[in-house]
DNA sequence: CGGCTTA
């Protein structure tokens, strides 16, 4: 706490001073806080005024920052003072000062007497669960023999049975002290609150130093392999299909050793989200169970060329651009309040695809769209979405806890914060409410918002999946559903989610299913919700458009790591695709080593820095973001020139989708995909099925059609 | 390979 807080001679306010509840005195009616009413910490009355009432999470979530747009708050640990002048709030002796966060209202009190001591004796044997220097003790972190005691931790029917899970039954408060250590006790102070504003004080959890200090943690070496023999089959059999993994982390120990740190502020080393094993893939481990969350890709491979046929087939109407000239959004059935919302987003007139979907959308039936990416298929669903729900709004508007109405799902996190981003001003317009539910972040505020009531959620499958199996939200009434980037939400790992979710919306809900590719893929999604849809794309804007410049740049791999250096050398924004999370993050710290300034976006690192690397190459800070496919669909950045194909991609559809992040909105763009000499009858191979030409040049680093690419030369010459 | 849930 800042030093100028403190009336001289007074003492810190108790919510504050992790030594307070040491002190038996309690009060002793010296000023405190605030002496300003409405300031925050204001005390009005010293030592005998009563115990402030506390709020629950879930009223807590409620009010908090009810008065402006929940989307736009900062993020947590730029709220308050950042954090760092919070030093104790939920932690150590203060913990006991609250009332039982976020349980009392959950779950009915019964309950607890039937449930005496569930994960309660395990407990007394970990004490400090999963943390600090006892890490070390547990090599096979959160596996092992406590897995076979609790047999189904967060999975499906054992949910059932145990309503109360993580609730109100644990114990009464005061039962507090006879409880061995969950939670609490020496770990917890040493935490400087862990998971907010300090995170980056935070000493070492996950970082370098500590790294090498924790032998075992989630790593290759972590546990003797005899451990595993001896667990009871739980847990085993997918570890023996995949032998490698954890094997081609992107940072090895060795690694992380060598370069300790290059001084990269953006090198997103430190921000690594946490690995993904254990726990999260457990659910599809066990046989049986029918949560099969990310159900697993084993049978990938029923790949046939047949099946991957554009659109056509589906008999798309195509919408000429000429068709849709003067004519406004008002003609198309959108409302005054909508309209000017759409105009304030600089859309003043319809694309040809909007022109197509919106009517269409009104009238409630279903629909397909296809578009050229950044063609605007955003609007094309959001607005008339916003629409139809006005029309069947009526006085459900505004109803504290009323049940979200409408769904957009997205394949990434980031594409669901820019769908929200288009549609919130939409439905702001006319009163509606947004609210984003995706994962990587505290669910909290998520939940919170859907107390208060939404009316459309945006978000992604696994976060609204686990929130519906929470209890905490509710599809019911879901009327209308949108699937971004339809195509891939089919994919394998995709598909069965999106199924599931699109089960719990209301039975005979309109459905919207948009991509930039679309073909037999969404076949199955199509059959079971999509009875007879409305299928439009707009004609003529196909992905082979003539603003962008494709080109093959085949070369050894010696080379390629050079090469790209040379072609990310430039003045504009550039974007880089790479398979792999390693290797994206591996040439970000090449191109940063090389004075180029970088940054990578890929799933290894956590939330926070996946977001601001990427608002750093918007903003403009940077112009190089290496990514992997997780850029590859619906990300708009503007007046990226250059897109290079580090790594070629497996599928045509892939390569529209990377290639659509340039020559957005009719400017000129480039799209370089660098080969290996092998590689090239495969190349051309998916470039026919992408309907794209593109000239194959051999390169070695320092070649002449490195600048011509980067830009450095005229446009005339790169044509020539 | 990548993407997608956890206090």
């Amino acid at each position: 706490m800042p030093k100028n807080k403190k009336p001289a001679g007074g003492r810190p306010a108790k919510n504050f001073d992790p030594s307070y509840a040491r002190k038996s005195g309690g009060p002793v009616g010296t000023t405190t806080g605030s002496r300003s009413p409405g300031h925050r910490g204001y005390r009005a009355v010293e030592g005998d005024a009563p115990k402030k009432a506390r709020w629950n999470a879930d009223e807590r979530a409620a009010r908090r920052h009810s008065d402006e747009p929940r989307e736009q708050r900062a993020p947590r640990g730029d709220r308050y003072d950042g954090g760092a002048g919070r030093p104790a709030y939920n932690r150590g002796e203060n913990r006991t000062e609250r009332p039982a966060y976020g349980r009392d209202d959950r779950a009915p009190r019964g309950d607890r007497a039937e449930r005496p001591a569930y994960g309660r004796g395990e407990r007394t044997e970990r004490p400090a669960y999963g943390r600090g220097e006892n890490r070390t003790e547990r090599p096979a972190y959160n596996r092992g023999e406590n897995r076979t005691e609790r047999p189904a931790y967060n999975r499906g029917e054992n949910r059932t049975e145990r309503p109360a899970y993580n609730r109100d039954d644990r114990a009464p408060r005061n039962d507090r002290g006879e409880r061995p250590a969950y939670n609490r006790g020496e770990n917890r102070t040493e935490r400087p609150a862990y998971g907010r504003g300090e995170r980056t004080e935070r000493p070492a959890y996950n970082r370098g130093a500590n790294r090498a200090e924790r032998p075992a943690y989630n790593r290759d070496d972590r546990a003797p392999r005899g451990d595993r023999a001896e667990r009871p089959a739980y847990n085993r059999g997918e570890r023996t299909e995949r032998p490698a993994y954890n094997n081609d982390r992107p940072f090895t120990r060795g690694q992380r050793i060598e370069r300790p740190s290059t001084g990269r502020i953006s090198s997103g080393r430190d921000d690594r989200a946490p690995r993904r094993d254990s726990n999260f893939d457990r659910p599809r481990r066990d046989a049986g169970v029918d949560k099969n969350f990310y159900p697993n890709r084993d049978a990938k491979g029923n790949f046939t060329p047949e099946d991957d046929v554009v659109l056509e087939r589906l008999e798309a109407q195509a919408t000429l651009a000429v068709d849709v000239e003067g004519v406004s959004f008002s003609d198309l059935g959108l409302g005054g309040n909508i309209v000017a919302a759409l105009a304030e987003l600089g859309a003043p007139s319809p694309f040809p695809i909007q022109a197509a979907t919106i009517p269409d959308v009104i009238a409630g039936k279903d629909v397909l769209g296809r578009g050229r990416t950044g063609s605007g298929k955003t609007i094309a669903f959001g607005a008339p979405l916003v629409e139809k729900l006005m029309e069947n709004g009526g006085g459900k508007k505004r109803a504290m806890g009323r049940k979200p109405r409408a769904l957009i799902l997205a394949p990434t996190r980031e594409l669901a914060l820019q769908i929200d981003r288009t549609v919130q001003p939409i439905a702001r317009s006319v009163g509606l409410f947004t609210t984003q539910i995706y994962g990587g972040v505290p669910q909290n505020r998520q939940v919170g918002a859907l107390q208060r009531g939404v009316d459309i959620i945006v978000g992604t499958p696994g976060r609204i999946e686990d929130l519906i199996e929470q209890g905490r939200l509710d599809l019911s009434e879901v009327t209308i559903t949108v699937l971004d980037e339809a195509d891939h939400m089919c994919d394998l790992g995709f598909l069965e989610p999106v199924q599931r979710i699109l089960r719990r919306t209301a039975t005979g809900g309109q459905k919207l299913l948009f991509s930039a590719t679309l073909d037999k893929g969404v076949a199955s999604l199509v059959k079971e919700f999509l009875p007879s849809p409305a299928v439009h794309e707009v004609a003529g804007e196909d992905q082979a458009s003539a603003t962008i410049d494709h080109r093959v740049l085949v070369v050894e791999h010696r080379d390629k790591d050079r090469i790209i250096e040379e072609l990310a050398n430039r003045n504009e924004k550039t974007l880089i695709f790479s398979r792999t999370r390693a290797y994206a993050e591996r040439l970000a710290d090449q191109l940063e080593d090389a004075g180029i300034r970088a940054v990578s976006l890929h799933g290894d690192l956590n939330q926070a820095r996946r977001t601001r690397n990427l608002a750093q190459l918007t903003s403009g800070r940077v112009n190089v973001l290496v990514a992997t496919d997780v850029a590859a669909r619906g990300i708009h950045v503007d007046d990226i020139t250059l897109v290079i194909q580090a790594d070629a991609p497996d599928e045509y559809k892939t390569y529209l989708h990377r290639s659509g992040r340039t020559g957005r909105a009719g400017k000129e763009g480039v799209v370089v995909t660098i080969i290996p000499k092998a590689r090239q009858r495969r190349m051309t191979e998916l470039l026919g099925r992408a309907e794209i030409e593109a000239d194959y040049v051999s390169a070695r680093p320092g070649d002449e059609i490195i600048e011509e690419l980067a830009g450095h030369m005229t446009n005339a010459k790169l044509t020539a």
